[in-house]
DNA sequence: ATTCTGACGTGGG
DNA sequence: CCCCACGCCAGAA
C-alpha cells in the first residue's frame, strides 16, 4: 500500500540513475516500466524529489514527445537544456532533436521484467 | 473537507 | 492537424 508507493518513487530514482550518459526517456516509459502507465504524471511528481539525489539525472526525463517540459523547476531556465546538450543532445526551442535516437528505453535496457 | 493544478499519456471529435 | 476531456496520484490553497 503506502510502501509500494514509497517503493514507486525510490524505483523511479532507481531506473533514472541507470539512464547512461547521452541518453534520455520519457516519464511515461518509467511509469509503463514501474506498471503505473496510467500515473506517468507520479513519475514527474518523484523527479521533484529527485532534486536531492544528484545520481537522479532528472534533465535527461522529458515527456514522451521528447519536450522539456520541466525545464521550469529546474534552477535556470534553460539549465536543462544546457545539460542536455552538454551531453551531446541537440536542443530547439525545448523540443530534442532526434529524440528517438537517444531514447532510453528501460524496457530494453534494463531487460523488460 | 473540498477544489484545482500539475515535470503525462491516451482517446475522441 | 488542432482542441477537449478523462484517468492517475499527490500536494497546495
Amino acid at each position: 500500500m503506502n510502501q509500494d508507493n514509497k517503493n514507486f518513487f525510490q524505483k523511479v530514482y532507481e531506473v533514472a540513475k541507470h539512464i547512461p550518459y547521452g541518453r534520455v526517456t520519457s516519464y511515461g516509459a518509467i511509469a509503463k516500466y514501474l506498471g503505473a502507465a496510467r500515473s506517468a504524471r507520479m513519475v514527474g511528481w518523484a523527479m521533484n524529489g529527485a532534486g536531492s539525489m544528484p545520481e537522479v539525472p532528472a534533465h535527461r526525463v522529458v515527456n514522451k514527445i521528447g519536450l522539456l517540459t520541466g525545464k521550469h523547476h529546474f534552477d535556470g531556465t534553460n539549465l536543462m537544456q544546457q545539460l542536455l546538450e552538454s551531453e551531446g543532445i541537440q536542443v530547439i526551442d525545448n523540443q530534442i532533436q532526434d529524440f528517438e535516437t537517444h531514447f532510453w528505453d528501460p524496457f530494453v535496457e534494463l531487460g523488460g521484467e
